[in-house]
DNA sequence: GCCCAGGAGTGTG
DNA sequence: CACACTCATGGG
């Protein structure tokens, strides 16, 4: 049922378990042999790492697939002398080379911002189920049973009870008011601002508070500076820092201390504290 | 049954 | 600026 058609990408370092499944984007999943599949724009993707090579499957064809995954991929990012940055942090120099293939993704705008607005005090597996909800309610279908996650304004004709009933919870109303507020404007006006200001603007919706911001400013606007901070994050600040306190005083430390690639470690030190401290393993500080 | 989650909004000191 | 409280609900 797949295209027959393969493309042969570059993109590396690239570890699709680790880009994918970290917990950044929602809508990908892994089968048995590893390979990875999943909406992106208006095409089903499937792809696999076979050596150095992504091989790269799309339906119901792969008209500009090559051009959206070296986007969406960030296959510009030049992760070795990113890390080789951070790596003046020595806490963070220990564990990031079997880090190296995670590369932060870069999501259409209003896909993220509504993505992160549901994942607001709630858990990975019901976030994608609820992503799954809207989006076969509410969006195109592309092949079988995979759909596009809908514009805003398709969005917009959802009642904040229709919503609702799909699980949101609070989010719902979140999630209406945004797209009334959305209604003739578009998020691309936004593309050409500085980071504080994009953060400010987008903490001007409904639903999006600083964590919320700052998660839409790296994956969605694709603004390395940003350092989102959620539970885990701020339990990996306190673990390994020692540092705790409010959303500003942690946000201005890893400023201070990862500057313009915070968010590629961010995410480091989300997914170790996630994954690896989970089964008690520490890749920043050893095995505990 | 219990605890927790990629928090935000509002009010108060 | 920092804290306290409330908001709803499914997953593990």
């Amino acid at each position: 049922m797949l295209h027959p058609m393969t493309l042969e990408m570059r993109i590396y370092p690239l570890d699709l378990d680790l880009t994918l499944g970290c917990g950044q984007t929602f809508r990908w999943r892994r089968a048995e042999d590893g390979s990875w599949s999943g909406p992106l724009d208006d095409r089903f993707v499937t792809m696999r790492m076979e050596g150095r090579k992504l091989l790269v499957e799309a339906s119901p064809d792969s008209e500009g697939v090559e051009e959206a995954l070296s986007e969406y991929l960030r296959a510009g990012d030049d992760v070795a002398s990113i890390q080789k940055r951070l790596g003046r942090d020595p806490v963070l120099r220990r564990g990031m080379p079997p880090l190296r293939g995670l590369r932060i993704v870069k999501m259409d705008e209003w896909e993220c911002l509504a993505s992160y607005i549901l994942a607001t005090f709630s858990n990975i597996p019901r976030i994608a189920k609820m992503i799954e909800g809207v989006a076969r309610t509410y969006g195109e279908n592309i092949v079988d049973d995979v759909y596009s996650f809908p514009r805003a304004q398709a969005l917009s004709r959802a009642s904040a009870a229709d919503l609702g009933r799909l699980g949101l919870g609070y989010r719902a109303a979140y999630i209406s008011e945004t797209c009334r507020a959305l209604r003739g404007k578009s998020l691309q006006r936004l593309k050409g601002l500085s980071y504080e200001t994009l953060r400010n603007e987008l903490m001007g919706f409904p639903g999006v508070g600083e964590k919320v911001a700052d998660c839409v400013c790296l994956f969605g606007f694709g603004r390395l500076e940003a350092f989102p901070i959620d539970v885990w994050v701020a339990r990996s600040l306190k673990r390994l820092y020692g540092v705790e306190g409010s959303y500003a005083r942690l946000r201005r430390f890893a400023s201070e201390r990862f500057g313009e690639f915070a968010g590629y470690a961010q995410e480091y030190l989300y997914y170790n504290e996630r994954v690896l401290a989970a089964n008690d393993v520490c890749a920043f500080e050893g095995t505990r």
